[in-house]
DNA sequence: GTTCGAAAGTGATCTACATCACGTAATGCC
DNA sequence: GGCATTACGTGATGTAGATCACTTTCGAAC
């Protein structure tokens, strides 16, 4: 299935666009490759578009003390991604965002996207049912960090996105786990 | 200043809406009096409304094996608050919320608030604006959970709402940061 | 195939925090 | 006022995970 079609899908299930109204919104996404490694955003440039994923895998993190990182989020084919602090803020990324595959997306500027939500209602509509997602799932993931254990996390997320095991390296997600790669390591290693 | 002018200046920070519109969208919410304990969503009841506070401190919650309790939120005037997972998805709560001080708060129904958003494009902004702010708040609330020691969420804490070191008990302060009173307590009472 | 850098496994040690246990101060309630 | 409940302080001990150091495996480039 081809790009437009599969954003076409997406803002189906929550907003009814005419197919007029699709194109037009369409028009203003811009469809990118980016080869496995590239980076899409990088910590203290200015962040003016966010981007729609088609097709392969990338993370958005944060690095702390030059040595640290942290991933915020693994971007999979329909997941929307960017340094969304610096997107609406105005303000330079704090946030990297680079691909851990081969990846094609769609991507659309701040401008464009509230010219849109200004424009459509359904559009604005949309994009706030997207947010809402977004936030419910930040506050899900929360709230397993207090709770729950490192283990339980693990399995958690292997359960969620089984495709991540063979996709990223384990230290990856370590980093998305918030714990130290040999803490991730042995977990796996000892049973139980 | 009332309620009604609370959220009036509330709203107008993001949208637009005329005098005669935002009379109508405080028609369907409902103004309500709580008294210091009360309890406003229970885990396990039907969620219906969300609540925007005009005076006092309330708290989201979750609850642990009946025992342990993780603060997702304290929410202080202007503030919104609700299981949000329950009330979007209309499922039961998972989430509890109750009143740390006496109280009001003005109370919107999920239905009514769907009706507002479908009627005026302003108000549907209003809210994906709102949600945006509560996805940052999230995302960076995370990001401090991975990255910093107790101490320091705890001085962060602070320095952004210093209020609620007098008027909330210690025991839910650490309730919020994710550590037990005996940590917390020892934290502030050791010197560096 | 050989080489090299990145990824991953593993042992030893250290540390922040949890948990348990108990004591004390403050607050509300009859 | 007296009593109970809740909040808070503090010591002793246990443990998950960090950190450091080193080895092994793997995958890509030549």
């Amino acid at each position: 299935m081809e790009a437009k079609e599969i954003l076409k899908q997406h803002i189906a299930k929550t907003a009814a666009l005419t197919d007029e109204q699709f194109d037009y919104v369409f028009s203003y996404f811009k469809p990118l490759s980016y080869k496995k490694g590239q980076v899409v955003i990088s910590e203290g440039d200015p962040v003016d578009h966010e981007y729609f994923v088609i097709s392969g895998c990338l993370k958005a993190f944060y690095v702390s003390d030059e040595i640290k990182m942290y991933i915020l989020q693994f971007a999979m084919p329909t997941w929307w991604t960017s340094d969304y602090g610096a997107l609406y803020n105005q303000t330079k990324a704090t946030i990297n965002v680079d691909c851990i595959t081969d990846a094609e997306v769609l991507c659309l500027s701040n401008q464009d996207r509230e010219k849109i939500c200004s424009e459509f209602h359904q559009a604005e509509h949309f994009f706030r049912w997207r947010t809402n997602r977004g936030y419910l799932a930040s506050q899900k993931r929360l709230l397993s960090f207090m709770n729950n254990n490192t283990r339980t996390r693990y399995e958690d997320l292997l359960a969620q996105y089984p495709q991540l095991y063979n996709l990223v390296p384990k230290h990856l997600i370590a980093a998305y786990l918030g714990v130290s790669r040999e803490t991730l390591s042995r977990l796996y290693n000892t049973h139980k």
